[in-house]
DNA sequence: CGATCTACCTGATGGC
DNA sequence: TGCCATCAGGTAGATC
């Protein structure tokens, strides 16, 4: 793969590039070689000549697409950056939830991503780091919180905290304080097989459309999803219906039977 | 400080 | 069939 200069940048969604004033954002573009494309949790990022970096996150809706000049523009096209061969990084996002800016690299990611948590990925986490980072200073948060607390660990979204959760047989509920390094250890481990496994069947995608890759290609995870999205069918591993509950503000799905309580705020149902 | 709540937004879905 | 209300999701910022 070649590295690519960028030749035009054009903005036709304010709202798409929010954190900073558009001509500044097209400014540090214009001109820009791409040296490296990168992730850290859900952010996604583009090195810039090894000194700034492009950032985008999609939120729920948004998609990152490369196509050829001609090609239709989609519906909901807010960001279009032309590359110096003919093709063009789209961004498309019907909920505007999403967002792109230039930042200042540092170090290892752009400086806005400073306060993020490791990669829920990087093989450098240990369990222990894991365990210390989920317990470390909560008093009553729940381990679903925990999960999806981006500062603690990144990269881990609703759907995925569930799956692991159910995968390592803990009750979302449980006190994130009380969390063992045992079940620390089985839950790194289950969170980097199911993150793994998502990434290779290109993510989750819902129904005709929504998340897709580069190319436009749906994900094929939703098929292997255990509990999440499937409050009251059978759970795959004792038939016990799954519940869904609202658990740190999120629709939550586990399976009562299989996570085990033990040790929960309150008792739940 | 941690924990919780709300705004942001639109397409899909469910009820009538 | 159509209309309307509700829901889903991640993060920043406000508030408790």
């Amino acid at each position: 793969m070649h590295e690519r200069r960028v030749v035009d940048v054009a903005v036709t969604h304010a709202r798409s590039v929010r954190r900073q004033p558009q001509a500044e954002f097209v400014f540090a573009l214009r001109g820009r070689t791409i040296t490296s494309v990168r992730r850290h949790g859900k952010f996604l990022f583009a090195e810039l000549d090894g000194t700034d970096a492009l950032v985008a996150h999609l939120r729920m809706s948004g998609q990152l697409r490369i196509n050829a000049a001609a090609d239709e523009l989609l519906k909901h096209t807010h960001v279009v950056i032309t590359l110096d061969n003919g093709e063009e990084l789209r961004f498309v996002d019907p909920r505007t939830f999403g967002e792109m800016f230039v930042d200042k690299l540092d170090d290892d990611r752009p400086a806005a991503l400073r306060s993020l948590g490791p990669d829920a990925m990087d093989s450098r986490l240990s369990a222990a780091g894991l365990h210390a980072r989920l317990t470390a200073g909560r008093r009553v948060s729940t381990l679903k919180a925990a999960l999806l607390d981006q500062r603690a660990l990144a990269g881990v979204g609703n759907i995925y905290a569930d799956e692991a959760l159910f995968a390592s047989s803990l009750h979302p509920k449980r006190l994130a304080a009380s969390l063992q390094l045992d079940e620390a250890r089985v839950l790194r481990s289950q969170l980097r097989r199911i993150l793994k496994a998502a990434i290779t069947a290109r993510g989750t995608s819902f129904k005709d459309e929504g998340y897709v890759d580069a190319y436009g290609q749906l994900g094929g995870y939703s098929r292997r999803h255990k509990v999440y999205g499937r409050d009251g069918q059978p759970c795959p591993r004792c038939a016990t219906p799954i519940e869904k509950s609202v658990i740190a503000q999120r629709g939550t799905h586990f399976c009562p039977t299989c996570q085990s309580i033990r040790d929960v705020l309150e008792t739940p149902r």
